[in-house]
RNA sequence: GGCGACAUAGCCAAGUGGUAAGGCAGAGGACUGCAAAUCCUUCAUCCCCGGUUCGAAUCCGGGUGUCGCCUCCA
């Protein structure tokens, strides 16, 4: 079985082939640190993490590299915006950052790499490049030639003369083609700067990617990802970058995720519909926003409304009864075989199964949620008609969940916690009261449980509550 | 103007040649003291028109529609 996944580059699914296996180098572009990430950030951030997640559950050791991007024309105009220095700008929304990832489950990089701590590094590509001839100075700036780049534009897929025609020139451009794109900027009054054999500046936005990944992982990364907004030109010029001063592709696959939109909307400043994380998190599960960003193709286009988070934690609680329910048996399970236990054996091995041929297929996570479904439902069925059940069947149930719910992380797997002595007491009163026939006195002490958030379900093994 | 993507049930969505996964919502039934949960049944011929093929949601051509990129943007 080998992984597919869709390049970019060649518009094609293609086997994944890393330079050193077990061994995976995996770039994902970061924010930039002027604002709060908004959920179209948060798709991103979470795709990448799960088919992080799953190279780790196939066996590849993957190194993970995000940057931040801490200094730019954003950061600039926001910090002076709010009349505070760019470093105090980029600590803030940094840290914030990290709160809102860590929120919705997002496993932290192996390197976070900030561009003004590589300004060394960039520096010397820059230099590289000049030596190379395919960068030039202009008035204390120095730019990208790229009409010494034959393949500019194949990652977008992008005639250069193409793009020239729909190229917006500016007046006052010290460029030579309206293509050519900033490495170094001089410095402007007011603005950071470091010095360099240019004279005092700052990097262009490009060329930090290519400089840190080039420095934390060597050579020609495994994997570059990021959304798909940054194709163009933010790929390709990193492409043309690592390609000009060291004549090596920056990355062998390229993938790139799908735009969010919101109620059907693109999501704009400008209609005012920019949902952040910091304040989607107060208001939904971050499970459910996991599940309804993993129940699309990554690849797809995805719409992002209340009602769909709705749906998607309707749909997850399908799952997460399942679970609990499982977990609730499992002390009381013995070591029976027979025709149910064939069963719900089978389905499990078919689950396992037909997960890996999902994920494998360009990380197809819709597919993947489909067979979880599946399989809670012959779980299901197991703990209607299978009593007395087995426990080790049991536990490879959960030990599946936990196995896939560590690449998704859209469930929780824990047992549920002691009740308080008041409540247990009162479950227990409420079942002597059935016992006794006593509808009313049982149903008022469900009706008073409920309004302290525990529901209850009867079975046939006995009374169970769980936590709305 | 150039380039590209997408179009599957009320909603979300998988499926790239062999006769439509899964979820949400709805309807009917079973179980239950009533519920809840669960199970069973039910709910689409895949935007339109042509073509290729024994056979197409899946391939080709032509429409229509939606969206994106070409400019900061995840």
């Amino acid at each position: 079985m080998v992984i597919k996944i869709y390049n970019t580059l060649t518009r094609s699914k293609e086997e994944l082939k890393p330079g050193a296996p077990p061994k995976v180098t995996f770039y994902v572009c970061g924010p930039t640190v002027y604002d709060y990430i908004h959920i179209g950030n948060a798709r991103v951030f979470i795709i990448f993490d799960v088919v992080r997640r799953y190279l780790n559950y196939r066996g590849f050791d993957v190194k993970l590299v995000q940057n931040y991007t801490d200094i730019d024309d954003k950061m600039i105009n926001r910090a002076n915006d709010q009349g505070i220095t760019v470093p105090e700008l980029a600590a803030r929304f940094i840290e914030a950052y990290e709160e809102d990832v860590t929120a919705l489950r997002i496993r932290p990089a192996d390197v976070k790499p900030r561009a003004t701590e590589h300004i060394p590094q960039i520096i010397e590509l820059i230099e590289r490049l000049l030596e190379n001839g395919f960068a030039y100075i202009s008035e204390g700036d120095v730019y990208y030639d790229t009409s010494r780049y034959t393949d500019y534009g194949r990652l977008s897929q992008q005639k250069q003369d193409e793009l020239l025609a729909g190229a917006r020139v500016e007046p006052g451009e010290k460029k030579r083609s309206p293509l050519d794109f900033a490495l170094w900027k001089q410095k402007k009054e007011g603005e950071p700067s470091w010095e360099s054999p240019w004279g005092e500046g700052r990097p262009g936005w490009h060329i930090e990617c290519s400089a840190m990944s080039t420095h934390y992982m060597n050579d020609t990364l495994d994997i570059h990802a990021g959304g798909a907004d940054l194709i163009f030109p933010h790929h390709e010029n990193e492409i043309a970058q690592t390609w000009g001063a060291d004549q090596r592709p920056l990355a062998r696959y390229w993938m790139h995720a799908g735009y969010l939109n919101i109620e059907d909307q693109k999501m704009s400043k400008s209609l005012g519909n920019v949902r952040t994380v910091r304040e989607l998190v107060e208001r939904h599960d971050p499970l459910d926003l996991r599940f309804l960003i993993l129940s699309a193709h990554y690849r797809s286009p995805l719409n992002f409304s209340a009602d769909l988070v709705a749906q998607s934690r309707a749909g997850r609680q399908r799952l997460q009864e399942m679970i609990v329910n499982v977990l609730d048996l499992l002390g009381s399970a013995g070591n029976s075989a027979g025709e149910s236990e064939e069963k719900l054996r089978n389905a499990l091995g078919n689950a396992r199964k037909r997960i890996v041929e999902a994920m494998d297929d360009d990380f197809n996570t819709a597919d993947g949620l489909g067979v979880l479904f599946d399989l809670a439902r012959s779980c299901n069925i197991y703990l209607k008609e299978g009593f007395p059940y087995n426990r080790e069947l049991l536990e490879d149930v959960i030990h599946f969940y936990r196995d896939i719910n560590d690449v998704f992380e859209i469930l929780d797997i824990s047992v549920p916690g002691k009740l308080d002595e008041e409540i247990a007491a009162l479950i227990v009163r409420r079942d002597e009261a059935r016992a006794a026939k006593d509808w009313a006195a049982a149903d008022r002490i469900r009706d008073e449980l409920t309004t302290r958030g525990i529901v209850l379900e009867d079975t046939p093994h006995g009374t169970r509550w769980k936590r709305k």
